[in-house]
DNA sequence: TGCTTATATAAGCGATTACTGATACTGTTC
DNA sequence: GAACAGTATCAGTAATCGCTTATATAAGCA
């Protein structure tokens, strides 16, 4: 499955969100899920494994507590993905990004138009 | 339709590519996704409506032909929900680029370690 | 040892998606 | 204005996805 086609689905993308702060046990995760999107537990833990075996989540068992966390992998590649568009919006930004990426070492930023 | 859900499809990835480089007739894309994927004109034509239709790409009319560039406001989206992950590969890229976009004058940069 | 809690898996079903072939539409050219 | 080229739309179909209910597994606890 494609880092996109994980991403596609807005539980996942939620779950994600969530685990961006913290680990969060399975229980936890279908609790706010729940509430939110009201499907049931096996629903999230589908999702839970899509997320895992895609590697966006690592888990860890605490006894009989499954706990999850972000793996950023598959994210980094979206980002990498979306590199060459990056020109449209943000021409400056970009070349920084790229620049500071290459280990140099000094800046001084041009006037520029804001967006955001 | 989410960005997400339009960027799941490995064919619309695959146009977006070529537009990001130039405008594209709906004739050259479906020549080139014919050769690299094998699907039929309506196939790509339908791909290329579900990039207008989601705001992905701007048609222009010359004569009969349809002329499609890239619109980057979905994609730019896309990187803003990749904010917050960004720490996980890069803290001081992700710190920078907010400072950035913040408008601030002038960086000097750490010594770091290397990735990409 | 048996009950309970935490979590995962399985089977089945309805909705959605991406394709195909057929066709419609709109300019261009003779 | 008829034929053609470039492109879009339509109808139908097969595959995939996300859900549900039911059930399995495994740890914690009386």
């Amino acid at each position: 499955m494609h880092a996109f086609d994980v991403l596609g689905d807005p539980v996942r993308r939620r779950i994600l969100e969530l685990l961006v702060d913290d680990e969060y046990t399975s229980g936890e995760v279908v609790s706010v899920i729940r509430d939110e999107f009201g499907i049931s537990q096996p629903a999230v833990s589908q999702h839970l494994r899509v997320l895992r075996e895609n590697g966006f989540a690592h888990v860890r068992a605490e006894g009989t507590r499954r706990l999850y966390s972000v793996d950023a992998g598959p994210l980094q590649d979206v980002d990498r993905w979306l590199q060459p568009f990056r020109q449209f919006w943000n021409q400056r930004l970009d070349a920084l990004g790229t620049e500071l990426a290459r280990g140099r070492r000094e800046r001084r930023t041009e006037p520029k138009t804001e967006e955001e």
